[in-house]
DNA sequence: GTAGCGAGTTCCCTGAAGCAACTGACTACG
DNA sequence: CGTAGTCAGTTGCTTCAGGGAACTCGCTAC
């Protein structure tokens, strides 16, 4: 994404944006969570530039989100597949699908939906409290510094 | 972020990503989320270029994000809040600071607490099934067309 | 009348993104 | 055998957005 790094931020929010936050990477990142596994795969259905798209899928595979799988010896062939960090990381893209579903789908209504394996119906993204299970909105939380703050001060 | 502009593509990512993916605005969103409302407040707080924070904070308020409030007539100054829009997208932030606090925060644990009004306790965000209510894992889940898609189709 | 603040704007410079063409190892077709 | 095609990138050129610092404008305080 960025000039300034933010990995060196004491703030989640900023570590998160400097593996995942970089233009494209979220797409990239999708495209491999629906099965868009290869390079020119990945490629034409972004649109994205050939040499941008190295060097994310570089990056992210530095940064532990996908691993680079040889698929074939003979000619080499690679795929890249999500790692736990990286699988987790797609319940984030998921509440964005909500809220972009919500704010930005407008008359025509979702682009995708996601239907629950666990229960078989179509759902979203639901953001809770994990401490009382009740919806957690941005205004009724407070912030405060936490030990990963207090470390550096 | 972009030279591409993502917000033409079929995708609630995509989407999201075109009024709140540029680099610095989620991190803007932030600061205005727990309390930096005032230009030279954010500012500081990020170390931001100026004339980014300017282009930032003006696309925001466009797309809906903010409102910017004069909070004095003489000499004329403004302030940023949150719209209903906005504070929903914090719940993405919400979100995406859990996963940072689980995958980035290393042993110094997570650099901000939040605190649930609700019930008083100190909680993260936890992403669940919208029908079932249990925890939506990505590898859990089937994407399919929905009726956004068939629109454009 | 000088200093200072808040909210920006203007300027120049560098570096990342877009685009297209190229490479290299191989397979398939005629 | 020669040509075309696939896959996974790399290389080179150009342009435009971000970084940084200085400047502006309206006003207040000393």
């Amino acid at each position: 994404m960025q000039r300034t790094q933010f990995g060196d931020m004491i703030c989640s929010i900023a570590r998160t944006l400097d593996v995942a936050g970089e233009p494209w990477t979220p797409l990239i990142l999708r495209d491999v969570w629906v099965g868009f596994n290869r390079f020119d795969d990945i490629q034409r259905d972004l649109g994205i530039s050939r040499k941008v798209l190295a060097d994310r899928l570089r990056t992210l595979v530095e940064s532990g989100m996908l691993v680079r799988r040889q698929y074939s010896e003979r000619p080499p062939r690679y795929e890249y597949e999500l790692t736990e960090k990286g699988y987790e990381f797609c319940t984030v893209l998921m509440t964005i699908t909500a809220w972009g579903d919500r704010w930005t789908a407008g008359e025509a209504g979702p682009p995708v939906l996601i239907r629950h394996r666990g229960c078989g119906q179509h759902a979203h993204a639901d953001v809770r409290c994990s401490h009382c299970g009740e919806p957690l909105r941005a205004d009724e939380v407070d912030v405060e510094e936490g030990p990963g703050q207090r470390a550096h001060a």
